[in-house]
DNA sequence: ATGAAAGCGCTAACAA
DNA sequence: TTGTTAGCGCTTTCAT
């Protein structure tokens, strides 16, 4: 699977200690260019290739964030994970792939599944829902595991999140319709416990308020 | 980040050693009833979580399948990683996503970035564009990592590939224009140097040939 | 600028 | 059934 080629084998070609290889390697200041020069060389010829696995293990640091999805059959999530791993590439970071099918079990599973294999922190898009049981999202607090809620946020919970502007987003809707002229605008929107919905009826209602667009067209 | 409960501190706290815990946790034969209960409910009430990365790292096995592809934000590969994931999650196998943008340049890097992570296996969906340069499918085959193409075919390359049967379904497709009573059929097609086009010329081709369809019915 | 020793948390190989 | 020893490949800490 691998070449087996470790920074031992290096370091004995060079004529220099493992660390050295290492630092040589990491583009540490503390080689001086000749060595640097040379391991970089037989590191080469050798077709080296580090060994993520044990220097997550030595660093305690996976360099790899962990994303939960409901959906990724939905473009909306498939944009947003384009997204993410565009910016975590530039980083060095990858990503490892959850998919919860809008399931609070599999949410859960997910996010224990990440946490045995060390993420570095999660990006999560939690399930729509409703449900009161918050306990693994306590669990990431409490074991100040960095994570962020993507899409949906939940008011019991402090933390990070991002989501788009949905009473803006359905307000600019009604308004464009409102300036066409229409009148009577039926609003058509998913169930309405979910705190999507209220932010998108919200907007529908601020649209509709200020029907003074009709007259200022602008 | 994680509780720091490693499976020392269960051992201790057993009284046994720690590959006794190592084995009652992995559900070896090896252990009495007895133990491994006791070894389970102090594991729980300690809320220990495994280290994966710590496994692989001695296993040499990550149970990590890479995933590359050119697009997420197609739907048609959006619904390939769904099922990907789904049958990985069955087998406890995780995903490691790479997205190269149908880019060779972004490929070879993402091939590499997966080998040192250690990947089990690679699924690649090679760009569609054309290019001579197969070194690094090269690598994969001469490093014995098992790989599987996706959605795309390379002659040069002798490994396993899955991909849909373009030439069937355009076939299907002007068969049933055909049937129609249509005669006049334009059919077009991506850049014509593109197997995937090929492909579908033959399956239009094979239609034509066969105008018997009009005729029979059936 | 370089190195020696220890350790990350787990499992493999061998004993008992 | 249980344990001992060693080791996975790297980095950390402390010397030199």
């Amino acid at each position: 699977m691998d070449n087996g080629i470790t920074i031992s084998d290096i370091a004995k070609l060079v004529g220099v200690s493992k660390i050295t290889v290492s630092r040589a390697l990491n583009n540490s200041s503390l080689v001086s260019e000749k060595t640097r020069s040379k391991i970089i060389q037989v590191a080469k010829r050798l077709n080296y290739r580090r060994n993520l696995i044990a220097k997550s293990f030595a660093t305690r640091r996976t360099q790899t964030i962990g994303v939960i999805i409901t959906d990724i059959t939905n473009p909306f999530f498939a944009e947003i994970i384009k997204g993410i791993e565009n910016t975590a590439k530039q980083k060095e970071y990858h990503l490892l792939l959850g998919i919860s099918g809008d399931n609070i079990e599999e949410e859960k599973r997910c996010i224990e599944d990440l946490l045995e294999r060390r993420v570095d922190g999660i990006l999560l898009v939690p399930t729509h829902k409703k449900y009161d049981d918050l306990e693994h999202l306590y669990i990431l607090k409490k074991e100040k595991v960095p994570f962020v809620l993507v899409s949906r946020h939940l008011e019991e919970i402090n933390t990070d999140w991002v989501m788009t502007d949905l009473r803006k987003g359905s307000y600019e809707l009604v308004k464009y319709l409102i300036r066409l002229g229409h009148r009577r605008i039926l609003f058509i929107v998913g169930p309405k416990e979910v705190t999507h919905s209220k932010y998108r009826i919200q907007g529908y209602k601020d649209a509709l308020k200020k029907q003074i667009w009709i007259l200022t067209k602008d």
